[in-house]
DNA sequence: GCAGTGAGGCTAATGACATTAGCCAAACGG
DNA sequence: CCGTTTGGCTAATGTCATTAGCCTCACTGC
């Protein structure tokens, strides 16, 4: 039997196509292994568990996430920042939509590099504030407001939960204007106008 | 051996009280079986597998949820609906937070009961647009906002998503604020101000 | 070249599950 | 009270994750 050539790191980036494929749910070892023309128990040579798997699927979406998002912003501040990240985010997801989900699973703090990715996914769009002059609390409001929208948005997306009747390009394009408008109204206070 | 009582909707509760302890993926017939102190094949007489049950698990959910949402549009307006329904949907979440994944799982289109209750809930947002005097293409995009947000934000407080910095229930009120300010716009158009 | 060694393959076995087949008793209608 | 249907059951199958234990390939130092 010659070497297959495997390492933990070869092995994610095959769970990681074969996932996005056919879903988080349904990736198995036994299909894994097969794309990887192994036998299923070698794989446990890599990686110590399907849930350890999942959880480095979840540090690579992450990571893909977070460069997306980080190469989006660079060289734009305000809504220019904004609507590119925006963009990025919903490309990401649009790009690999099973997969996406993966990059919601929150960090444990035993994973330093799981934090670490996850950070840079959130500090993409904490910069955006700066432009809009948001610091402090009202910056992590501000970021939790976006974070929340643009997830939403493609979640439901992805799984079909918007109806045919209109396109979501149009409906994500309003959404980022309305983000926009509600950074530069920020800090909004309750009350009737 | 007596009979258990067992019937579809018993059953279906029964297991939404137990993927709503355990989680919908950890849901199997031998803890529901056991649950209900029956053997598992009996399960088979009343639900037809695994997958026809978590289709049913994501009509109860959603039920629920569109009946919370109803409720508490009930008799209001306005800012005053917008708020009773945003809390709603994230009481719902609160109280059911292993289940709410449920609730957005698509209706195909061979479920009628199931598209039924997705468009109580869908509804019970729409109708808020009245009040902002939103129409048309208008209320598709605004109610596709306030979904997103919502579904995003309460998302991503259930996964852990948020760190422990600060109160989610303070950025939760700002967020529903921001809705309000953005729906009173209602319409934005792109462009710099 | 070659013995030693460890990493990385493998087969075989186990236990949790979903699912199906087929049996048998309980409830119910005449 | 008999027959039928409904709803329990046991037993068996196939898929998976996981573990134990074997064996060989590739590389190390000589």
């Amino acid at each position: 039997m010659p070497r297959a050539g495997l390492s933990p790191d070869v092995v994610t980036a095959e769970a990681a196509a074969l996932a996005d494929e056919v879903g988080l749910d349904d990736l198995t070892f036994a299909a894994l292994a097969a794309r990887l023309r192994v036998a299923v128990p070698s794989l446990y040579k890599h990686v110590p568990s399907i849930a350890a798997l999942h959880r480095r699927l979840s540090v690579v979406a992450t990571r893909e996430l977070g460069a997306a998002l980080g190469d989006a912003a660079a060289g734009r501040a305000g809504l220019d920042a904004l609507r590119a990240v925006a963009e990025a985010y919903r490309a990401y997801a649009v790009a690999r939509p099973r997969l996406y989900p993966a990059t919601q699973r929150a960090p444990l703090p035993d994973e330093p590099e799981h934090v670490q990715v996850a950070e840079r996914v959130v500090g993409s769009i904490f910069a955006i504030l700066r432009g809009y002059g948001i610091q402090g609390e009202d910056a992590i409001d501000a970021t939790r407001m976006v974070r929340s929208a643009l997830h939403g948005f493609v979640d439901i997306e992805r799984s079909g939960g918007f109806g045919l009747s209109r396109s979501t390009d149009a409906s994500f394009d309003r959404l980022v204007t309305a983000l926009d408008a509600g950074l530069r109204a920020w800090p909004v206070a309750s009350g009737e106008g």
